[in-house]
DNA sequence: GTGAAAGCGCTAACAT
DNA sequence: ATGTTAGCGCTTTCAC
């Protein structure tokens, strides 16, 4: 029975929909009469992106245009009276609470035969309970926000996805704001997500932020900070062993035989605590270090994606004193740098051996298959989600093995190097 | 001035963060003493929680299952009593109403010396507005729900942050839902978008559709159809001329001197009425017909991401017959195709030329650049924002110059060829 | 210009 | 086991 399957998948969905039949619309028809104004109405006009080159496009005419309606146009009725817990309650003879032990399968028990002419009501009546009152009233909403850099970029779409399902398996969903860098877009999502109350908040945040800090500060949120942790916010965090995952590609390139490996980092001055890519910095130059070569002028400067970086990467690489070894901070600016690297004919791994970091889906398409630093991307999703929801895991408690807990708490998951071939090496299969 | 800066660019923001010091809770305890009591919080489980069944990660297992509520799974809101409207009103000796007024900026006038005080207190208090609350009683959430089949995708992720931005300039906020492809997520995603009471919904749907037909007539929301328009459901939709740009595409590899064009399109057996693709193939054979050439045995198929179409070039390409040019439905399938290409030693567009379809951002960076058809997709996504938010658009009405409105209506955008080299072109600038 | 008060649709404590 | 009802925090008439 296709209904049932639909309900034992997705929790969420409280009912299964009618799939048969326009339910009638129980009685009474009270317009809605909402005033029209006080919204904030604006009219931005709308940078248009590429313009394709080429004849007779048809590039230059209307931006669109209408088509008639398509046969069977059944226009809707204007706007029925919603139904309501009231209407359930009436059709099924019982009170409303009873509607709502049904639906929310408690707190209170109710009989079989109850429950079987409440849900037969539901059904005849097409009711859907409403989120927001039920939100209003429960003081829950289900949600978790969840701020990003720019879900565009694969490891954070990746991530993004991962903490969608994990929030799925706890029968949340999650609310994806694209910060795209910009400190006021954090806040803005902050502050939007937070007023939603959402259950809690998990933040990969873009920067120091400290507009960021004042504002969870403000609300009392439950935050939890993922993959960077500024030190402005003190809160729980999900982070990876960079510093380790960095020192262990390092290494590796090392261990090639190369005479030192040169870093590519992000464009930042100066090193941030928390930063993931400060991080692969320090593991970069401590591995260095102990094979007693130099970071000196080995250490170069890119934003964290591979259109830009293919260009520093085609300069870089062009130049006189081109290195034999790259060790770069992101997948993305790798795969920059492998575009370049073919664009000047550079063999890879043979004059230039590459090796990134977050082994993102990409990484092993590319070409040569990229070596990286990987990590458990769904661990990690679901031990945010996880510390996002429960309060046991963030507030110390002896039931809970005597862990501390409380805020400034940072789960720490490994990292470990994933060889394929941008390194030097051969595995039998290339992908 | 930084303020008026954000407040233009990000309206839902409401307040400006409190950028320097936590403000101050407690004028008094005016905060706290609220209702009678403990009612709330103390042992607030949750009704339903759902866990993942079966062992391990197996990725073929049922998702989801119904269970008990957690141990520890309290998910509560904050536990510090909240500040509210009537602290505010209190504080600033008005009434609610006039705070109301001044938060909304409406419905009614308000002096300017009230709005001072009230402003004043806010800021005092660190009042926040509930969002849920607000929404409750003004019956507008000021959401939009997107559903797409997978945002980690290029396509659907560039889309995604396109209505997200142009969401965000009519002050909107954007949910998104993954459907992963798979119906009843997507009816799933539908129902819970709906029952939050999104002011409207976006969906890219991923196939035919029928549940979800069935969850928007159930639901009579503002639905509207982007991308794909499932003939299921008859609602207003936004989409491309797909079939043209398929035929210029085409058209433009016939020019290049190519005896045949061949067409990779999905792994759908049969052509589907509003599938993008399956007007891809349209617009392909159109072109072919015109060019006197047939179509025969030149269809392939490959699902619609680079992975698996990479392992099927490298079938394709091996073969015996191997085409000298190749349209892809998909710019991802020809990233794939590109990478199969470069395996097998294929020169492009010297012995293979290669076309895509979406003009993703990546096409500019593969190597040979991809030429493929492109289109306006910031407009398209505010056209679609616009659709979902505006009955003006949907109804008919003679106001609007007596066009037909109302549920059927199809904007169709222009495509236009971005040429670039991996057709045979070599314009100026490879990048 | 401002205040009082009636909901919005639901949850859950409390009564029966 | 079921019914009654007091809120949840806000918007928005409607009266002053």
């Amino acid at each position: 029975m296709r209904r049932g399957l639909r309900a034992a998948l997705w929790s969420l969905a409280q009912f299964p929909a009618p799939l048969s039949g326009r339910p009638d619309r129980g009685a009474g028809n009270c317009a809605l009469s909402r005033s029209p104004g006080g919204r904030r109405g604006e009219s931005l006009t709308l940078a248009v992106g590429c313009r394709p080159v080429g004849a007779g496009t048809g590039r230059n005419r209307a931006p669109y245009e209408w088509t008639a309606p398509r046969e069977g146009d059944t226009r809707r009725l204007p706007r029925v009276a919603k139904v309501t817990r009231d209407d359930v309650a009436r059709l099924a003879g019982t009170s409303t609470a009873v509607v709502s032990y049904v639906i929310n399968n408690g707190p209170r028990p109710v009989a079989p035969a109850t429950k079987e002419r409440v849900l037969a009501a539901i059904k005849e009546l097409g009711y859907r309970p409403d989120r927001v009152a039920q939100a209003m009233a429960s003081r829950r909403t289900d949600l978790i926000g969840l701020i990003v850099p720019d879900a565009r970029q694969p490891f954070f779409g990746e991530m993004a996805h991962a903490i969608e399902q994990a929030a799925a398996e706890r029968g949340q969903m999650v609310l994806v704001g694209n910060s795209d860098y910009l400190d006021e877009r954090e806040v803005h999502y902050l502050r939007a997500f937070l007023g939603m109350r959402v259950s809690g908040l998990i933040l990969i945040s873009a920067g120091p932020s400290e507009h960021a800090a004042a504002e969870i500060d403000a609300w009392e949120a439950r935050v939890v900070l993922m993959h960077r942790r500024p030190e402005a916010i003190d809160d729980v965090a999900v982070v990876l062993d960079d510093t380790g995952g960095a020192q262990l590609a390092t290494r590796h390139l090392l261990e090639h035989g190369h005479e030192y490996v040169a870093c590519l980092g992000g464009v930042e001055s100066t090193p941030e605590q928390g930063d993931p890519v400060t991080d692969h910095i320090e593991g970069w130059s401590r591995a260095m270090r102990e094979a007693g070569r130099s970071t000196e002028g080995r250490l170069f400067q890119s934003p964290y994606n591979r259109y830009d970086t293919y260009r520093v990467a085609l300069d870089l690489l062009a130049g006189p004193d081109r290195p034999t070894a790259l060790f770069c901070a992101t997948d993305d600016q790798a795969i920059g740098v492998l575009r370049a690297a073919r664009e000047l004919d550079l063999d890879v791994p043979g004059e230039l051996a590459v090796v990134g970091f977050d082994d993102v889906k990409e990484a092993a398409l590319t070409d040569p298959p990229l070596t990286t630093v990987g990590s458990d991307r769904e661990a990690m999703a679901k031990a945010a989600v996880d510390l996002v929801l429960d309060d046991s895991l963030r507030v110390s408690s002896t039931r809970n093995g005597g862990v501390q807990g409380g805020k400034g708490r940072v789960r720490q998951f490994p990292s470990g190097l994933v060889i394929r071939r941008s390194c030097g090496c051969h595995p039998p299969k290339p992908y």
